[in-house]
DNA sequence: GTCTATAGGTTGATAGAC
DNA sequence: GTCTATCAACCTATAGAC
């Protein structure tokens, strides 16, 4: 797992051909992505790729895990004392932040039952559910400033998290599922979801 | 546009192509989606497929645009004197139920950048911004119900709609998207948004 | 490790009979 | 309208030189 090394790596390195694939899947799609458009765009040969790679689906999975990295190496933690509009921002803007990239990878999958299969077993085996951890986190927090009487009684904090984590998810994802549309900005959401919480 | 006629139709039709392909869309996936596997399963030959549909993309975009053919048939009223809680729960299951079959299409069309213009182009010259104007629908009703004292003041209503409208999605994509994980009930979800909206 | 050359198989599309 | 037969292009993967 040598992921770096010293001085300027061989133009045709597993990175180069790495971070080709991934901006033609971004740019072109996964369906017309072919060995040879990867090879060009990487400045490197066919031959290089099969070698690092061994088969092209190898070096799909490996683009699909890479571009999970952040999800794999997160450490899910509790979130602090801080005022919770600060943490809600800061939860909400790293979600984005991270399916910004990971959204190309999550719809590319779609587009093969053993791709989506994979990244589903590579999600169980290296995520550990942390998707659904950052949600419980938020209802954690919320729960306590709910029992402190911060947070106004008779709502179900966690499910209201979901509601936070969605509008997340759908404001990347809408422009590539149905084009440019309007959606609220990320803050006037956050601003919507803290007034809705509001005893 | 003849959709239907008299008797059984002939066996290759067109509309056992088009649901043929829908069906490996939905099972396999568009990557390894061959005109001969569509005629094996539509039980004719791949001649037939091109003389109904003249080229592949032609035939996948006649399965996008019929798997949206909900949304375009839609009309947009007014959401009537119903209970709020009765609108949200027929409108998150409109919703969800038109998601079910179209997530299939709206993630296979990320596969290709035509294909994805396609859609988009589609969506805007025939489906006239319909998804904005059911959250807006729903907005502007809950708009009224905060002049009326019964929805809590001080709250953007119109993002309150986009929260609600996105979690329905992320229910309905989390399974491709993640796989199999825990998710609020739809129930649960209006339950709680109802909680929050309360005076 | 990287390249070139090429094998081997698949794919979308066409032609022409029925 | 549907079928069979066929083709030309393309794509993944391998072999072997450097």
């Amino acid at each position: 797992m040598t992921t770096s090394r010293r001085g300027r790596p061989p133009a045709g390195g597993r990175a180069q051909i790495l971070d080709a694939t991934y901006e033609l899947l971004r740019d072109k799609g996964i369906a017309r992505l072919t060995t040879k458009d990867i090879a060009d765009r990487a400045g490197t040969s066919e031959g290089s790729i099969f070698y690092h790679y061994r088969t092209r689906d190898g070096l799909l999975s490996a683009v699909i895990e890479q571009a999970l990295e952040p999800l794999v190496a997160l450490r899910v933690h509790g979130v602090g004392g801080a005022p919770l509009p600060e943490i809600l921002d800061i939860f909400t803007a790293t979600v984005e932040e991270f399916l910004d990239r990971a959204v190309v990878v999550l719809f590319a999958a779609q587009a093969d039952v053993d791709l989506r299969a994979g990244l589903h077993a590579f999600l169980a085996a290296n995520a550990d559910r942390k998707p659904q951890r950052g949600v419980e986190l938020i209802g954690d927090h919320l729960a306590a400033l709910q029992a402190a009487g911060r947070v106004r009684a008779g709502i179900d904090v966690h499910t209201a998290a979901f509601l936070l984590v969605s509008s997340c998810v759908l404001r990347v994802s809408q422009p590539w599922l149905i084009g440019d549309t309007e959606v609220p900005a990320r803050e006037a959401t956050v601003g919507t979801f803290l007034a809705m919480l509001a005893p």
